[in-house]
RNA sequence: GGGAGUUUAGCUCAGUUGGUUUAGAGCAUCUGCCUUACAAGCAGAGGGUCCGCGGUUCGAACCCGCGAACUCCCACCA
């Protein structure tokens, strides 16, 4: 069915017009008689000789420059012949024009004359491109238009007549004129003598180029004109390109738009008859005069033209190029060409992504996009994601021949099949190529390995549930973290961390940036909830826990298998149903409605998370053993701030009881964390010289920091064009800074 | 030869209309720790001429110009 809508396209483009037949340079196989697709010619290095011939010069009336008006077989003398260079001196009877460079000094004088070709006497124009290089033999160039692709490329832009000098064979053709009937390199052999003999040849030298040799015969390849089946792209293009550039269609990464709109800018028509035996046939057929008939079948073709009944058709022997087949793809899987309307191609049409390489954004997707507008006059997909191609550590691609794959199935058993797409998700940057690299692999088992610590500890507070405090079954309300007796504001902080990493996630997911949101969450699960939350809600040694702590634990750590799973399906759902007996299994499946993170709630739980990074490195600066507790006293004009959050920081720097003051006791102080002073008091006396140093780094660096924002603040440019909060920002950095200044230099003068 | 892209720490990359950044993350490296989930771990530390030069601006990794290097696609040398 997929190839009958193949055909119908073909038919229904050749009845618009949009396809038809031109000439176009093929590989022609002189023995097998067989034109050859590009695979099939190897191209082999092939020793040479390169002959530099003389072309008599004429003028535009066709008379010799030279006065005396002397004859071909005459001596020459140097100023009236061009000398060219070439390896195939038996096609010079196709010549049809002479090519200089435009800006080349040494034949300027030659612009618009004419030159003879030796041995027929043909007159042929010099023509200029900038296409010929001049320090390539002597930057003169025979055109062949009908036995070299360049030459004919050049023809047709200069309008050059096309002669075809041999046959079918390789022998000469009655064009050629002379030697007619004789094989091309015996005719090469004939004629370097006769030119020799004739004084034409200034010299010869040994050259070695790639020549094309057949794969089937091993015959040198003879490049040759003949008529081919066309796609005319110019109309079909124009939507293509719109539907693109107006973001109809979305191009991830969108690098790739502007690719697109060149190449489509400058579309050249597409050749789809492929010298193949596999493929789709060419839906045509020759009559003995060599009329062209086209349609889907022989049967129906006899339909339409009951008196051709009688004649001897032959289809054409070639095959439609493969992308020709799939450019229908998307629409034609759901019959939408055979079956126009059904029920599948309405409800799937347009579909949603196509995620392609981007080597075939040419081949594949524009055409595709074409084929959609004009044949479901509507795009074929919303969204198209380009992955990278995987290269190995030295940035190679991986290939067989050059065997730098890995072994898959090798990588799976050293790190686990979930670690092998940790790492290679995690290092395939979106719009990048995916340096494969072994370590990232490790990287993915360590994480699988935490996870699974993570797991072995919340199993363990398994049976030390204490369900004094049940929860309430309409508890909708948020638990009034202030009146427990537990550190409930790392439940009321996890989850609003969750929610702001689900609503990165979702935006990261929905722009395809896959690296980046397996990242996102690599660190939400091990900083944020191992690292952070499982510490502040961990019971102490041999200690019950709180039955709410217990469930949201199992809750959150199930919404983080859940955000996981596309990444690492397998350890996901063994968790899952590890964390609690479920009869269901995780699927991918799009977050729902996420709700908004409660900022103050975020800030707090930074704040805290500074404090104890704060508090902690005092400990290890001032030598303080790990376990020998302290006692706290915080100076700050905003206690609330502290509300709720006392006991996890107690807990966590190991304090044994927590002050507020309002003024400094005798202690010096030991931090200064926001506007917030900070002493401890530990039962041996504190190193105050590493104190004392400590400070003053810190107070230096402070005041490198003010001046610098003072600069900015005293540039009278900034501040009348900076925008209000960037410039309410700076002074608030400003006052920060000289708070902090202020205090330091306090408690200096007090040690 | 035509076109597109890239260049930020040892490696892979973020850096959202120029001002929350005296440049960030992960990995790797170094140092100290077998601390009662986790040494496949924990706590710290070091590491950058944001490719180069010039310009615009009060201010540039970001904008403009010139140059360099690398990658990919297309066309390929008579």
């Amino acid at each position: 069915a997929y190839s009958e809508s193949v055909l119908k396209v073909f038919v229904a483009l050749h009845k618009k017009g949009i396809i038809y037949r031109g000439k176009r340079m093929i590989n022609w196989d002189v023995k097998a008689l067989t034109a050859l697709s590009d695979e099939e010619v190897i191209r082999k290095e092939t020793k040479q000789k390169l002959y530099y011939l003389k072309y008599r010069i004429v003028d535009s009336i066709g008379m010799t420059d030279d006065s005396s008006g002397t004859s071909v077989n005459s001596q020459l003398s140097a100023d009236n012949f061009i000398t060219i260079a070439t390896v195939r001196p038996e096609t010079i009877m196709g010549d049809t024009a002479i090519a200089v460079h435009p800006d080349d000094e040494r034949y300027k004088h030659l612009h618009g004359k004419f030159a003879i070709v030796p041995l027929i006497n043909r007159r042929i124009p010099i023509i200029t491109d900038e296409y010929v290089t001049m320090d390539f033999g002597t930057g003169a160039l025979k055109v062949t238009p009908a036995h070299d692709l360049n030459d004919n490329q050049l023809g047709q832009k200069h309008g050059l007549e096309v002669i075809d000098i041999f046959n079918d064979d390789g022998t000469l053709a009655e064009s050629a004129q002379i030697y007619i009937g004789l094989d091309r390199f015996d005719a090469r052999k004939k004629i370097v003598v006769e030119l020799e003999e004739k004084g034409c040849v200034l010299k010869t030298e040994d050259y070695t180029s790639e020549v094309g040799y057949s794969e089937r015969t091993d015959a040198v390849v003879e490049p040759r004109l003949s008529l081919q089946w066309w796609v005319s792209m110019k109309d079909l293009a124009t939507p293509a390109l719109k539907a693109v550039m107006e973001e109809e269609i979305k191009f991830y990464p969108p690098k790739f738009k502007n690719l697109y709109r060149h190449w489509m800018e400058n579309i050249k028509d597409w050749c789809i008859s492929r010298q193949l035996w596999w493929g789709h046939r060419i839906p045509a057929w020759y009559d003995a005069d060599g009329n062209v008939y086209v349609a889907e079948s022989l049967e129906k073709l006899h339909d339409l033209n009951p008196e051709i009944r009688n004649l001897v058709l032959s289809q054409d022997e070639d095959c439609l190029d493969t992308w020709f087949s799939s450019w229908l793809w998307p629409f034609e899987v759901f019959k939408g060409c055979s079956n126009p309307g059904n029920e599948e191609i309405k409800y799937y049409y347009p579909t949603n992504t196509l995620v392609t390489a981007p080597e075939i954004i040419f081949f594949w997707v524009a055409r595709m996009i074409m084929a959609g507008e004009e044949f479901m006059n509507d795009k074929p997909f919303l969204d198209v994601y380009f992955t990278g191609i995987v290269r190995d550590k030295q940035g190679r691609k991986m290939s067989k021949s050059l065997g730098n794959s890995p072994d898959l199935l090798g990588l799976i058993d050293q790190y686990g099949a979930d670690a092998t797409r940790f790492g290679i998700m995690i290092a395939s940057p979106a719009g990048n190529d995916i340096l494969f690299d072994e370590t990232a692999l490790e990287q993915g088992r360590n994480f699988n390995n935490k996870l699974w610590n993570a797991l072995k500890l919340v199993k363990m507070w398994e049976g030390k549930v204490d369900d004094r405090l049940q929860m309430t079954d309409d508890s909708k309300a948020p638990p009034d973290i202030y009146q427990l007796p537990t550190d409930n504001f790392a439940i009321l902080w996890f989850e609003n961390r969750l929610n702001e990493v689900k609503a990165e996630v979702d935006a990261m997911m929905k722009q395809f940036r896959l690296s980046e949101a397996l990242k996102t969450i690599y660190s939400l699960i091990w900083d944020d909830f191992c690292s952070w939350y499982l510490e502040w809600v961990k019971p102490g040694f041999e200690q019950p826990i709180e039955v709410i702590v217990y469930k949201k634990t199992i809750e959150f750590f199930t919404e983080l298998m859940q955000l996981l799973h596309p990444f690492t399906p397998f350890i996901t759902e063994e968790i899952y149903h590890l964390l609690e007996d479920r009869e269901d299994d995780l699927c991918i499946r799009q977050l729902g409605k996420v709700d908004a993170a409660d900022m103050q709630i975020l800030e707090k739980g930074s704040l805290l998370k500074n404090i104890i990074t704060g508090l902690r490195d005092i400990r290890n600066k001032q030598q303080v053993k790990p376990k020998e507790t302290i006692e706290l006293f915080i100076d700050s004009e905003n206690m609330e701030v502290y509300n709720g959050i006392e006991n996890i920081l107690a807990k966590q720097v190991n304090a044994k009881t927590i002050s507020f003051i309002n003024a400094p006791v005798d202690n010096t102080i030991s931090s200064v964390i926001g506007k917030d002073k900070f002493y401890i008091k530990t039962e041996q006396p504190l190193n105050t010289a590493n104190q004392k140093e400590d400070l003053q780094k810190e107070l230096h660096h402070l005041k490198g920091f003010l001046l610098s924002v003072e600069k900015k603040l005293s540039n009278e440019k900034f501040v009348a064009n900076a925008k209000p909060e960037v410039l309410a920002l700076e002074q608030k950095k400003k006052e920060d800074a000289l708070t902090k200044i202020k205090v330091i230099e306090e408690s200096l003068a007090v040690l």
